[in-house]
DNA sequence: CGATGTGTAAACAGATCGGTTTACACCGTC
DNA sequence: GACGGTGTAAACCGATCTGTTTACACATCG
């Protein structure tokens, strides 16, 4: 009980440095070995914490998402602006993120891209991760009264996994400024005339 | 001179087995052993056509993108419909191939992600083959006499590439649904009032 | 029939993988 | 000053990786 202190922080040291490592080298093709090299790590320190590497990948998922919603959620929501305009913070603070790291896409889904059909716990992490802001922006769009807010929550999720991609395809932030603008232009049509065309 | 057909013959044998364990396993994860097991090739056959690995994933992402023009772009291009129409085809004719694929995503678009940072010859396959995309979509939009074609274009390629990647997360084609009707209402929205609000 | 070219099968080499083990240094506590 | 806990450093293990080599089968062609 006395040593859970020290244990944990080095527990969250070598998380921290595996976060980095897998984020920009992918899972498969970065070694235990490289995320322990330069860090002053021994193997048996993170073997002594994380049994195995999937164990280390499952740990750093969870970090991954307690600094998407840290970072990037839970401040726009704290914001407390109109729902559209929630919407489009999500975009451009996701935009800000990409312009600091044009390569770090969503981590969670990159995970469900190398681990679907080989390990389903690690891949779950995508479907979570696209689902949780998925949610967060069909509640959005109730709370903008859209009258058919799941199905244009849904769009806008398109939207946004499909700019995230093509932000680190191209290697700029310039997809989320597309994506934004579409973003926009399905709020405007969706609250305008209550419904298209037929009844 | 004479052997050349047997042997390019044996070329696409490998090219084609090589295609289907890529894509299912992903490149880093999918040993060369793996490709040649079960598919009575050789290892020496293999490396006297290819003699890195790298060569012969090269030579996968070019059959994925003859594959993919042929069977999706080409023909949906040869219809002669409205150029409305064959964005609308593009999402269905790619929601069927994933119907019946749900884990193949855009293989060129997984490479960028595998191999960034780390092998640009083969990353730059992902660049290619989102703004070819793109261009078909800015090509048809402009054939359909739009105000922005350019912009609408670019969206409506956000969507298309969104959609196939949370396909590919969720397992299963319901995005291009969502992302089918955002293309469509961002269509209606970009003819309709000549331009949004603003001169 | 011998030569050549194409192919498989399989042993092999060297590096790297995930993971274990041994050895040793440090540090606060009794 | 012995002690247990925490840590590093590094040798080591078996498996797997990319790539090479040896050996052999089987065609076709002069």
């Amino acid at each position: 009980m006395a040593g859970d202190g020290r244990g944990e922080e080095k527990k969250r040291e070598i998380v921290r440095q595996a976060f980095d490592r897998f984020y920009d080298g992918g899972f498969h093709a970065t070694g235990v070995d490289s995320v322990l090299a330069e860090s002053g790590i021994s193997k048996r320190t993170l073997y002594k914490y994380f049994p195995t590497k999937d164990d280390l990948i499952e740990a750093v998922l969870e970090l991954y998402g307690q600094v998407i919603v840290g970072k990037l959620f839970d401040p726009v929501a704290a914001s407390n602006e109109e729902p559209r305009q929630q919407i489009m913070a999500f975009f451009d603070a996701r935009k800000a993120m990409i312009d600091e790291n044009p390569t770090r896409g969503c981590l969670g889904i990159k995970a469900a891209q190398e681990f679907v059909g080989r390990h389903a716990g690690l891949a779950a992490h995508g479907t979570r991760a696209a689902l949780y802001v998925e949610r967060r922006f069909v509640d959005l769009c109730e709370r903008a009264g859209l009258t058919k807010p799941a199905e244009v929550g849904k769009q806008i999720n398109v939207l946004f996994q499909g700019a995230l991609l093509l932000s680190q395809v191209y290697g700029d932030g310039s997809p989320f400024v597309s994506a934004k603008h579409a973003a926009a232009a399905l709020l405007d049509a969706a609250d305008g005339p209550t419904s298209s065309g037929r009844p």
